[in-house]
RNA sequence: GCCCGCGUGGUGGAACGGUAGACACAGGAGACUUAAAAUCUCUAGCCGCAAGGCGUGCCGGUUCGAGUCCGGCCGCGGGCACCA
């Protein structure tokens, strides 16, 4: 008798799924198709076992679909441009490009052993030349079609290396490698103009019906629009033009309690006085210091300098408001300026207790009981806008209105009496995409003294990067490359200069989904093709990407249709979306003898009555469901995995324990006991020849009613994604199956029937059994086992009994047994009886099929 | 700081508002074995001999009934526009 032996089986059923071209997508009318798409990697080196969680859950989906009579697409790319290759070149020297090809080709191997059902033939790296040149392609035609400008923007600037960093490498404020304090300055950069598509991005989130609720909840925050008003207030003693100041506000109630104005240190006003006063200059250059990030600003000190210059309140013009420059304003939202309120916003309040300003409350809660009014010390009033509140200080005297209420009212209020106008706007931004970086896919244009900026034209794609670049100095190889810059203007042929930015690594991600459908189209897309696929039925990936990379690409797939390369259809995508969870692994750590910690390899740890020893007999502390850090050696490698207990056991393990969503623990012990389970299916296999003919009586019958069960629930998982909920149901099964007493014929059909139920989780292991048990051609291509709704249905139900919500006892009745005669078995039942102490119940609550409870 | 989640036995987790702890790990007891491994059986939230009581991060609310819904807090995680 053979032993479950997966270094066997699991290449020999690759091989035999290669052959058949099981897993090749075809185009063809006869079925429908079904486009399922795990998040494609970066080629950081080694895949991680968080990978096969993700590519796991997107085979069983395809695998499943394969088997339900569709044409699968399920590709695997690699999002290829980005930092991590160049630091690499900094760091070790070598070229972006090698490091890059040499990590795909690792990652590719240690991929193909885990039996993912791929379309490999599809495979392609974003910093493939024959991917970036049609993305430039598409970026030609954005640029037509006015969807991309430039404009200038805030980058961060380390003032010693002279480059520009990237948030990541801004570190307390200061560069990672020169440790010098960081700047913001401003540099002309293109943008892509999603905000043209605010309101639709923002509308459409209605659609996306299965998309998660908190990513379209975190994508409509972040489109954040807002309705306010907005007004000029008239200044007094500015320089000349600014005898106006535009600002935008969305509590245009508060206005009676405004207390100064507030204007970027990036406002034309801000930057005018800067010219001519040190002081503004130094406070604005102060101002500037420090990272980009949203984060960094709110967290900073706000500060704010008094300029002298006043404005008069539209209201009431002889009363005059401070004009502050202050730190926390941004440039980018808005008109650059507010009016600030202090009774209603604690950054308000924060900033006019510092600088001594007045406090006004325009209103209160409607019963003050236990209030202190922030003009007496209080925390600033700021109730959600939902909430009734009692204006004392309004625009239209002592009114009780919501705060929407409040705020409609004070727009109308104010257009009726000339000042400003109510407007929608967003908080979503222009997406940035230049990059002072090598790495990355060319900005197809040339810079030319007499016809401007002017695109590459389209038979000169790709533009390629060239590869004689070295990195042992910090910035961009592009703008100091002898000769790469230097080309002839596609228009008059005059010397001129390429753009050395390079496109945001989002870019190349916004639309690889796209071209899986037709990858080596001399277009960017194929209309037939992408017509044919599209939109991706199914995308899994991480919730980290739940903003960005999902707007990027809902806002590529709308550019791509307007420029002509996907149909109408396409504008959403990815029809349904899953997040899943991290994998996570404990840390085993001491303490040094100067107290810093020390991690150990799990290989190092023995593990004793749940605690962890060292070699040396040293207890060490675990730190449970950590994520995997290779700095904590907490990481665990696929490859050992798969040498020590097969694909199949990585697999079944990584779906098994934790709902798909949330993060699962790697535990030796898991995978060890998610291997003995497979084997323990594999012996019942070989075992099934044994069994006598004919089974002992009802059992055959018991066996079958088991399996159809878990057909149904196994379905019902695979199609809810509770994978872990279908893999409880087969384990379940499984001990039915090892002691089931019936004859060797229900046995083999609840076997066989097994096997095709697992494949999708244990492809190899499925294939073995099927085979063994006489089933026809590979399990991979067979049809899925339909449920049959006859085994399915029991007579009896038992029933819960509750006392005053507390579960007594139970009773067992006939499935059908109408109300009446279940509260009367309730009722006579001895615990109830009890409880009664022959008195009358007050009410008796009978759910059928669910539960009864007596209420005393 | 802002936005979004999550919190259940020793552990991972299950549970259309309806028997909290399915399934699994670790543990305990036993069978088989000269012995071990492998395998199989039983057991198992906590306290208690038992009857019973207590239990889903904490406090409060809605409900006949709350892990699930609502409000407030605590802790952990994701995102915050140049990490991918």
């Amino acid at each position: 008798m053979s032993r479950y032996d997966p270094a066997l089986i699991e290449p020999k059923w690759q091989a035999a799924w290669d052959e058949a071209e099981t897993f090749r997508a075809v185009r063809s009318e006869d079925k429908p198709k079904y486009y399922v798409l795990e998040m494609f990697p970066y080629p950081s080196g080694r895949i991680h076992i968080g990978h096969v969680r993700n590519y796991t859950m997107g085979d069983v989906i395809a695998r499943y679909k394969l088997s339900t009579g569709h044409n699968v697409l399920h590709p695997m790319g690699f999002d290829a441009f980005g930092m991590p290759a160049e630091n690499a070149a900094m760091a070790s020297g070598g070229h972006p490009k090698d490091w890059t090809y040499a990590n795909i080709d690792t990652m590719v191997a240690q991929m193909k052993p885990l039996g993912f059902g791929l379309d490999w033939s599809r495979m392609f790296a974003t910093c493939d030349p024959e991917y970036y040149g049609q993305q430039q392609a598409l970026f030609l035609d954005f640029l037509k079609a006015g969807l991309v400008y430039r404009k200038n923007a805030v980058v961060n600037w380390d003032p010693v290396d002279m480059t520009v960093l990237a948030n990541e490498q801004v570190i307390e404020a200061k560069g990672w490698r020169s440790g010098a304090e960081v700047e913001r300055r401003e540099l002309t950069q293109w943008f892509f103009k999603i905000s043209d598509f605010a309101g639709e991005l923002l509308e459409a989130i209605d659609g996306l019906d299965d998309w998660p609720a908190k990513v379209k909840l975190m994508q409509a925050n972040w489109i954040g629009r807002s309705r306010g008003l907005q007004f000029a207030f008239s200044t007094v003693d500015a320089p000349e033009g600014f005898d106006r100041i535009e600002v935008y506000t969305t509590r245009p109630d508060t206005l009676m309690g405004a207390s100064f104005v507030g204007i970027s240190p990036d406002h034309p006003l801000a930057r005018q006085l800067e010219r001519h006063d040190p002081k503004v200059a130094a406070f604005c250059a102060e101002a500037r210091r420090g990272g980009t990030t949203e984060e960094a600003l709110e967290k900073a000190e706000k500060l704010g300098f008094d300029t002298g210059i006043t404005v008069r309140h539209p209201f009431d013009t002889a009363w005059e408001l401070p004009v502050y420059i202050a730190n926390f304003i941004l440039m980018d939202y808005g008109t650059g300026a507010i009016f600030g309120c202090p009774a209603h916003d604690q950054r308000d309040l924060d900033f006019a207790r510092k600088y001594e300003l007045p406090v006004r409350s325009t209103f209160e809660p409607v019963e003050a009981t236990e209030f202190t009014p922030p003009e007496e010390g209080g925390p600033a009033y700021v109730p959600p806008k939902s909430e009734q509140v009692k204006y004392i200080n309004g625009l239209e005297g002592v009114q009780i209105w919501t705060g929407e209420e409040g705020v409609e009212r004070a727009v109308d209020f104010c257009e009726s009496h000339g000042v400003g106008q109510g407007v929608t706007k967003y908080r979503l931004r222009d997406w940035g995409l230049s990059r002072q970086r090598y790495w990355g896919c060319p900005i197809p244009v040339v810079h030319c003294e007499a016809c401007g900026t002017v695109p590459e034209k389209k038979e000169n794609l790709p533009v390629r990067l060239p590869d004689d670049v070295s990195f042992d100095v910090p910035g961009n190889p592009l703008d100091r490359h002898p000769t790469w810059r230097d080309v002839p203007c596609p228009q008059c042929g005059a010397p001129a200069q390429r753009e050395t930015d390079t496109m945001d690594t989002f870019v190349d991600s916004s639309w690889y989904f796209a071209r899986f459908t037709a990858p080596r189209a001399e277009t960017p897309t194929s209309m037939e093709d992408a017509s044919y696929w599209m939109n991706v039925d199914q995308y899994i990936g991480g919730i980290e990407h739940a903003i960005l990379h999902l707007l990027y690409s809902r806002f590529f797939a709308r550019a791509m249709h307007i420029t002509g390369h996907l149909p109408q259809t396409a504008i959403e995508p990815f029809d349904a979306l899953f997040t899943q969870g991290m994998v996570t692994h404990a840390i085993y750590q001491t303490k040094s003898p100067e107290g810093r910690p020390v991690y150990h390899y799990p290989e190092d740890v023995v593990l004793r009555d749940g605690k962890a020893f060292l070699k040396d007999g040293t207890e060490a502390e675990i730190i449970p469901s950590a994520k995997m850090s290779k700095s904590k050696n907490n990481v665990v490698d696929p490859q050992d995995i798969v040498r020590t207990y097969g694909a199949d056991t990585a697999r079944w393990f990584v779906l098994s324990d934790s709902p798909p969503e949330r993060d699962v623990e790697w535990t030796a012990a898991g995978a060890e006991a998610a291997h003995r389970h497979l084997s323990r299916v594999h012996r019942i296999a070989t075992e099934i020849a044994g069994a006598p003919e004919q089974g002992e009586a009802g059992a055959d019958e018991a066996l079958l009613k088991a399996m159809h069960k878990c057909i149904f629930d196994v379905k019902q998982g695979i199609e809810s994604f509770g994978f872990n909920a279908a893999i409880a149901r087969l384990y379940a099964f499984t001990g039915t199956l090892q002691k089931s007493a019936a004859g060797r014929a229900a046995k083999t059909e609840a076997a066989k029937t097994l096997a095709q139920l697992m494949a999708p989780m244990t492809p190899h292991l499925a294939e073995d059994v099927w085979h063994m048990l006489g089933g026809e051609g590979l399990v991979a291509e067979a049809t899925w086992p339909k449920a049959d709704e006859a085994m399915l249905v029991e007579d009896s139900v038992t029933l819960p009994i509750q006392v005053n919500g507390k579960r007594r006892s139970e009773i067992t009745v006939a499935k059908d047994m109408p109300k009446d005669e279940v509260e009367k078995v309730a009722l006579a039942d001895e615990a109830v009886q009890r409880a009664l102490e022959g008195g009358a119940p007050k009410k008796v609550i009978v759910v059928p099929g669910r539960i009864v409870n007596v209420v005393l």
